[in-house]
DNA sequence: TAACACAGTTTCGCTCTGCGGAACAAGATT
DNA sequence: AATCTTGTTCCGCAGAGCGAAACTGTGTTA
């Protein structure tokens, strides 16, 4: 796994500890941690209060942090913007195939995603839905989860059998309830794109919400997802797999021509 | 200046110049620099080799850069995303007047932005724009400059009159052609904005795009800027004035009322 | 084929940076 | 007034991060 942790005996001298340090109280923040002081930060990234002071007032130098007017925390700056943009704006294959996606949403209520494995989750690279699919508003740069949802279990399909265990192996450390079932749908998700070419998530990461998803290379041999999924009242599990699948398995063998 | 360098004599012994180092790095990369190598990042930052390759290697095992699979080169990884993300999540305003950014996007051929200031640019955090609206295909993320745009005029001509003095220094600074001419029009701005309550840049950022600007402030002093413009063939100096700049004004006044 | 150029990595001695426990400060609570 | 909580600063220390130099690998040239 690329991003694994550097070894912790002996120490990596080419690792700059204090940037993986700077960074990980970054990530700390996220949809639902907002604002965050310097003692819930502490206790996020384990870091000592000193080294947490010392962080965020360089942060706060950068324009990556900002104090909250409404109390003494802190929140992300718009400096994190510029890193995510220069990102997205680089994805050859989201621009290439975003009037696709964007065509396949107008003719259905449904989102349909692209997405890339960062971490433990998938994240949102490019997403275009109908108008009227509120129920999942998923913005670019969003998350999802790797073991319930369908792009997650394309990802981990797509992998050889030892490096699916591997990722259930580092899922399984952070066991929620019912671990075991999840663990279940990855496997038969893994035998559903062996036989079918496409992964289902139904009503697993989101009670209402069923999606189909593909996964594909582009060169250099980095996987990402196409996904399509829409709210369970307007989108059956039937017409996930009798309409939407070999939609995407048709998108996907475009994007195969493009040779990206 | 918020953003600005620490002082330089003495050292600041709060600041952590190895994570500065490894952000402004990360900074390197553009929407025009998508692939760097080694000797182009030292380049840019002016950082040694050796700690170009430290902080490389640093970041691609964090999962914010990876290897070029066509070169010897970098690019940003999906890591940078999630930063971004958890700051556009919790724009409260954003999520507010979204609906009513929309609104005016669809009814006339034009894009409608938000921006705040980040580092010698406004970035976009939010835009909306007609489907008929190609030429400005601007995303959340990306950055236009302080002196020629009107969100940038805008910002400027928001502040007391030393700020503005200040920020015409630094970007004085980065002497480009034809510098007086644009600190002319921010200063005409600042008297438009006085008199009227917006800024204009009429072909001045981008030789086919008009537009205009107004500035308002959130809870604890944050100056944002909301903007609408469109392709000049389309949209008219005079349409600008009378039709956008007062709709501008009013939906900053729905804004003041909801006090955020 | 050998020499050279270039880009990237690694070494290594050094310095000063980043560290974290402790002390301090400010505000809130009891 | 005493105590608690959160955040900042101090300060002595150790080793992290530094950058010049050496090394490595690849491509180019004579």
């Amino acid at each position: 796994m690329s991003s694994e942790e550097p070894q912790s005996a002996p120490k990596d001298r080419k690792f700059v500890e204090a940037l993986a340090r700077g960074l990980e109280l970054l990530r700390a923040f996220s949809d639902s941690h907002s604002v965050l002081g310097n003692q819930e930060l502490s206790a996020i990234t384990g870091l000592p209060k000193a080294t947490v002071s010392r962080m965020t007032y360089t942060l706060k130098q950068l324009g990556y942090l900002a104090n909250d007017p409404h109390s003494d925390k802190y929140r992300l700056d718009a400096g994190v913007l510029a890193l995510g943009y220069a990102y997205v704006a680089n994805v050859q294959v989201s621009r290439l195939i975003q009037p696709l996606m964007e065509d396949l949403a107008k003719q259905h209520q449904v989102s349909v995603g692209l997405t890339v494995r960062e971490r433990l989750s998938m994240i949102y690279v490019e997403n275009c839905r109908h108008h009227t699919v509120q129920s999942l508003r998923v913005e670019v740069g969003a998350s999802i989860p790797l073991a319930t949802s369908a792009a997650g279990r394309a990802y981990l399909a797509s992998l050889a059998a030892h490096e699916r265990a591997e990722f259930i192996n580092y899922l399984g450390e952070r066991q929620t309830q019912d671990w075991q079932q999840q663990v279940d749908a990855i496997d038969e998700a893994a035998i559903c794109y062996q036989n079918h070419g496409y992964c289902l998530s139904l009503g697993d990461w989101n009670r209402t919400v069923n999606a189909v998803a593909v996964p594909f290379q582009v060169q250099g041999g980095k996987t990402m997802v196409l996904s399509i999924g829409g709210p369970s009242y307007l989108v059956s599990a039937q017409q996930i797999e009798q309409t939407f699948a070999p939609q995407l398995l048709h998108l996907v063998e475009e994007i195969n021509k493009m040779r990206l």
